[in-house]
DNA sequence: ATCAAACGTGTACAAATGTACACTTTTTAG
DNA sequence: CTAAAAAGTGTACATTTGTACACGTTTGAT
């Protein structure tokens, strides 16, 4: 048995270290795009000796599509965590328009997230398999919205929930080009465009 | 005079050569992204010899850069024109919401364009002078539609002009996501949208 | 304790890249 | 027509890149 604990206490290390490098790669994405992902800026920001680059990972691809899952896997996890904060007694406070709206909002917030986020899909706008991975990604948070949307009782829930996952988008791609603008201006907007939604 | 009509013509040769130059980047930006504009690349693609890239552009960095511009004033040029086309005789027939949305929508017809636009901003958010410049080039669009908006009565047209963009924005990376879908479904979100506008 | 096997690292190398620059070709002035 | 100057091109080279792989180190069974 100690041999077994040992073992697995060896091989969680060693996943430890290959998710550092991921979120190693992850913030050299964040810094200077996906195209700065070398295994020597990566190795580096990881702090760890060149060979163990590719020691984890079989080649420069493979890296780059683990660390835009790993990327991908954390928000989503971001987002439950983040649902469940908010929505977590569902009688204590009905769900309103209002606090899906809210939800939107403050899911968005982490500006830095964006720049990967945009990062992440002109690159997988060119790889088949990762581009499907990055559709069912997305549409996890759709159907999510689409299912709140019409729990309360919006008439064309896919299509308002497309709509305003529009809205967001379009927002993050505006902050992009204009860092200085905060978010409080995405509310008004989700405001003016989910007048239409529900009606 | 026949000297200073062929030192132009000259010049203008040299010009669309260096425009050629400057379309064969694009265009293989659109098939693999900024970072495959490579000197080799790009001379392949242009059917020029790899030394003329470096003697009509100083470095790479400034290849990519006018590049990026050259695309810009292409789409400016193109979106004019189409204004032109649609709202060229203003007697005829006034202005209304359905026109601008039509407008909006065809203007996005270029599936294609969409993925230089992305990769024009991803690139863009790292380079501060590019970056300002994207700013205007886009802002051009949103103070012509949020005039067009305000023509027609209404409320908030600043607002609106941001959010209708945003919708066309998050529609657009979308599709970067989901190519098979088709713009018809824009159409029904901006209708959506306005709902909340004009109210 | 010992040794084989798995694990991890440092180095070396081939390929690709940006760019400098010697060179040829074309243009222009006298 | 001729020579100087400008325009354009081909080549060579230093640098950066991904990756292979020989080598040391740690682990686990006996």
């Amino acid at each position: 048995m100690s041999t077994s604990t040992r073992k697995i206490s060896i091989s969680q290390k060693a996943e430890r270290r290959r998710n550092s490098i991921l979120e190693a790669a992850i913030q050299v994405v964040r810094n200077g795009g996906v195209d700065s992902i070398t295994h020597r800026n990566v190795a580096q920001e990881a702090g760890v000796p060149l060979g163990s680059i590719t020691y984890y990972f079989e080649s420069r691809e493979v890296l780059i599509t683990e660390a835009l899952r790993h990327y991908m896997r954390r928000i989503e996890r971001r987002a439950e965590k983040m649902v469940n904060e908010r929505l977590g007694r569902p009688k204590e406070r009905e769900l309103t328009i209002d606090t899906i709206l809210d939800l939107l909002v403050e899911t968005d917030i982490a500006q830095e997230m964006c720049v990967v986020e945009y990062e992440l899909i002109v690159y997988a706008a060119r790889k088949e398999e990762l581009l499907r991975e990055v559709r069912t990604y997305r549409l996890g948070f759709e159907s999510q919205l689409a299912a709140a949307l019409e729990q309360v009782g919006v008439p064309r829930p896919v299509l308002g929930a497309r709509t305003l996952l529009n809205v967001v988008d379009g927002f993050d791609v505006e902050r992009l080009i204009r860092p200085e603008d905060k978010a409080t201006d995405l509310r008004q907007r989700l405001e003016l465009a989910v007048a239409g939604v529900t009606s």
